[in-house]
DNA sequence: TCACAGTTTAGAATCATTCTAATCCCGTTG
DNA sequence: CAACGGGATTAGAATGATTCTAAACTGTGA
């Protein structure tokens, strides 16, 4: 009962603290996208899931969200397939593995992996980011 | 001038090897794509240098081509933007620098990088190809 | 040379994603 | 608490890369 009432802050304060005002929609959206740990979605899965779950939010805002949380630092996009994008909600250091043919990707922790050797860019050139996708297949 | 009879047969070959036949569509664009080495191309890109070089092919020969090629292991597809696909004509071990801001590949040797502590993958699934991308940003 | 299976191609179709312009609503102000 | 202002949402159009289709074309073996 007082749930709602005291639980009404919680994505609300995560959104403020991104600098997103707290709309129904991105309050929506960060509810489920957050409620669980180490989410993959895709724009349309989220458009489903949301959809599904009753809530009416268009495909459009579902991308403008996804892209603006990922500006926030909230998720992290994953480029691993040619055909759309993930999300993942974890966006600490991690890897991935991939299974292309589900489109399923499963996390690695990021203190399991190390890549050693990656030489120094070339000139004016700086590294942003390291990303190692593990792609597997059913055996 | 024995060069044009001398030379016919030398992409030829290559695509009768790899079980595909030599059309003068395929010629040109292996032609283009195995002159020199270690090159990255979209397929808008490729198709944008045979046309300039006075040949005519479809941008879904070009399409079909490098599908057709990558298949055959000549070529290997490089899944680093979620705009478009490369690929690259060096098939051998190695991983890639990726300058998001001009769609620029640049190579890493095989040897030079290390992956290690890539965890066995969940059951029934086996590994496939590990994918090292170093995103780098102009400084 | 003939015939046919494999190829090419123009253009339509598809698919994910983005854009547009109108409408809506969150938060502040009076 | 109503009005307001600007960001947010949305339906639908537009875009851009890629794929498909159906018809025309061309290597290649006989």
């Amino acid at each position: 009962m007082g749930k709602t009432l005291r639980e009404k802050g919680k994505g609300t304060v995560k959104l403020r603290h991104a600098g997103l005002r707290p709309t129904r929609q991105r309050v929506e959206l960060a509810g489920l996208l957050f409620k669980s740990c180490d989410r993959h979605v895709t724009a349309e899965s989220l458009h489903d899931e949301v959809t599904g779950a009753g809530v009416k939010v268009s495909l459009a805002t579902v991308y403008n969200t996804l892209h603006q949380f990922t500006e926030a630092g909230l998720l992290r996009q994953v480029i691993v397939d040619a055909a759309r994008s993930y999300f993942d909600t974890n966006t600490g250091d991690h890897q991935h593995f991939f299974l292309e043919s589900e489109g399923m990707l499963i996390d690695i922790p990021g203190e399991t992996i190390a890549v050693a050797g990656v030489p120094a860019p070339p000139p004016g050139l700086s590294i942003d980011r390291v990303d190692v996708v593990v792609r597997v297949r059913r055996t």
